[in-house]
DNA sequence: TTTGGGATGTGATATTGTAACGTTTCTAGG
DNA sequence: CCTAGAAACGTTACAATATCACATCCCAAA
């Protein structure tokens, strides 16, 4: 998300490809859940569910925290964002067709947050998992520290 | 933790542990800590604050959530317990001298956690944000599925 | 057209965590 | 010993996050 040339640009194709892959799963993609995974990636960052739900507000003065909660409930069993268990927020996913594991660096102090899918890191993951005779059905991974922009930062 | 044979002598020896450590760092590890490390380990999986709250209240009436977080905090900051952040919940560092960073293994079913620590995952992860020049404070690994004696329970 | 399930509306409430400020306790230095 | 200053703890209030339960709506398949 941090890399993104044209944001605009990078909102709407998540949009469409979210409209897809909806379209080929039988899925709903409603009006609620467009709005609020276009807000998940306006923000350009992790956002909060309670941020997302003043926003909504702002179309729909009646939503509450179900709402929201449900529509983000939908995008993360789909794919479509990620939940950032650490920081209790929600992000868009980069690449929803492609990967399972993902991880995330995410910068202290500007907040950035990067979503990466290393095959190393998976496969060693796996060996681990095999080892340990354990089913993975879900994996948190989050790394938290600073990133080169601000360690470069004056 | 789930590979304990006697819990009692795996708890006393974790606050054997604290006491040590805390003594030789000149830490403070005061009644409230050491009940609260105490509750964590007897828990003998994923605690929850408010649930250790209730189990404090009836040592300490008085107890409140911020008693609760404050020992937690100071737990965490000092290696003896982690935040499993997926479960908003606490558990025991099985081996708080020996490593930075730790994964688990959570099962659905039966709600046991076991703390892994495997030199090719750290390097994996340390070779990627290397990679990204990223420079990493907290590394949160945590895997949730299906352990082996629940996948072979009939 | 009915009917059944998914989606949403709505109000209430549960759960998790923090801020702010006062009091106690410990400890180092005079 | 005394006494600041800091660390720990007590206490109140509240913020932030999340779920439940039940009603209603809407669409698609029989």
């Amino acid at each position: 998300m941090i890399q993104c040339e044209d944001h605009e640009q990078c909102i709407s194709t998540a949009i469409e490809v979210a409209e897809r892959v909806c379209s080929e799963k039988q899925l709903k993609f409603t009006d609620l859940r467009k709005d609020i995974l276009r807000m998940v990636w306006e923000g350009h960052g992790p956002q909060k569910a309670y941020d997302l739900l003043n926003k909504l507000q702002t179309i729909n003065r009646s939503a509450k925290p179900a709402t929201v909660y449900r529509a983000l409930d939908f995008l993360i069993a789909n794919g479509f964002i990620h939940k950032v268990a650490s920081l209790n927020a929600f992000v868009g996913c980069s690449h929803p067709l492609k990967h399972n594991e993902c991880y995330f660096l995410i910068c202290e102090d500007c907040k950035s947050i990067s979503e990466c899918c290393d095959p190393n890191i998976s496969a060693a993951i796996q060996a681990t998992t095999t080892h340990n005779k354990f089913v993975a059905k879900n994996t948190t991974l989050e790394i938290s520290g600073h990133c080169n922009e601000c360690l470069n930062r004056p």
